[in-house]
DNA sequence: ACCCATTGCGTTATGGCATAACATGAGTCA
DNA sequence: TGACTCATGTTATGCCATAACGCAATGGGT
């Protein structure tokens, strides 16, 4: 498992997404580092494109927005779940074995070969119930 | 189980989805729609709003686009998979019960009162492997 | 028949999300 | 040195989605 460093844009993107406790879009997290001399879209989206392939941050697409990573070591071989509060708008990150095997039994049934899930759950959290 | 009557303009994008095999975005679909008298993006998100809500048609949260349900009968009960092949980008749909109790179960486990997922894997399909 | 609530329609304008294309600079390695 | 890679900065553009207005048609309920 190698260390990897981060950039100061990529530092500076991955600090503001863990310091939130709800999902940001790429533009509010623009907003957030514009006293650091962010600028434009791009300079967050590529951040955030290197963020989520290394597996430090996920995006949501069900909301166009991305949250750090809070699974302390992402399992590959594990789909990762989100489940996003309707009401407070957090984001709990879960991932199942039996979910993952169960994802690969229904992909299989349709000869269709699995790469990637995309996993969003919608509802309420148990603080906002 | 009530039949549900369409407007012209709902018939008109229910039509559009129905005749392509591949998602199709809002815009896309009111490019085809000019010719009918659509001129304007609301026209096809309204319609398509009522169509998603009375389970004609899905929206693809990863596409940002929407299909016309090939299910013969959408079970409530039960999640919908889609499985979006990265080749052809056709989108095959489908629902399985251990998967959806699974599901559950990942949601309770974490506390989290589930009323909707979006499950959407990417991959290649049968005819492109 | 009347009112009223609901639903859909059409238009203009606006806002949010994401990337193309181009040029620059820093680091590595043969 | 030269070629290559990766990150950066900037401008412009394009796609996705909805706000806000007013109007038209429908369908009960009294």
């Amino acid at each position: 498992m190698s260390e990897i460093a981060l950039t100061k844009n990529q530092q500076l993107v991955m600090n503001t997404l863990s310091a939130s406790k709800s999902p940001l879009s790429a533009y509010s997290i623009l907003d957030r580092l514009r006293g650091d001399g962010f600028r434009a879209p791009l300079q967050v989206y590529r951040a955030l494109d290197k963020l989520v392939n290394i597996g430090l941050a996920h995006r949501l697409e069900s909301l166009n927005a991305f949250v750090a990573c809070s699974h302390p070591a992402c399992d590959k071989h594990r789909n990762t779940v989100f489940m996003i509060c309707n009401e407070c708008e957090n984001v709990m990150e879960a991932s199942d074995g039996d979910l993952s095997s169960n994802l690969k039994d229904v992909a299989d049934r349709s000869d269709f070969s699995l790469s990637s899930a995309t996993i969003e759950l919608r509802g309420v959290c148990g603080r906002c119930a």
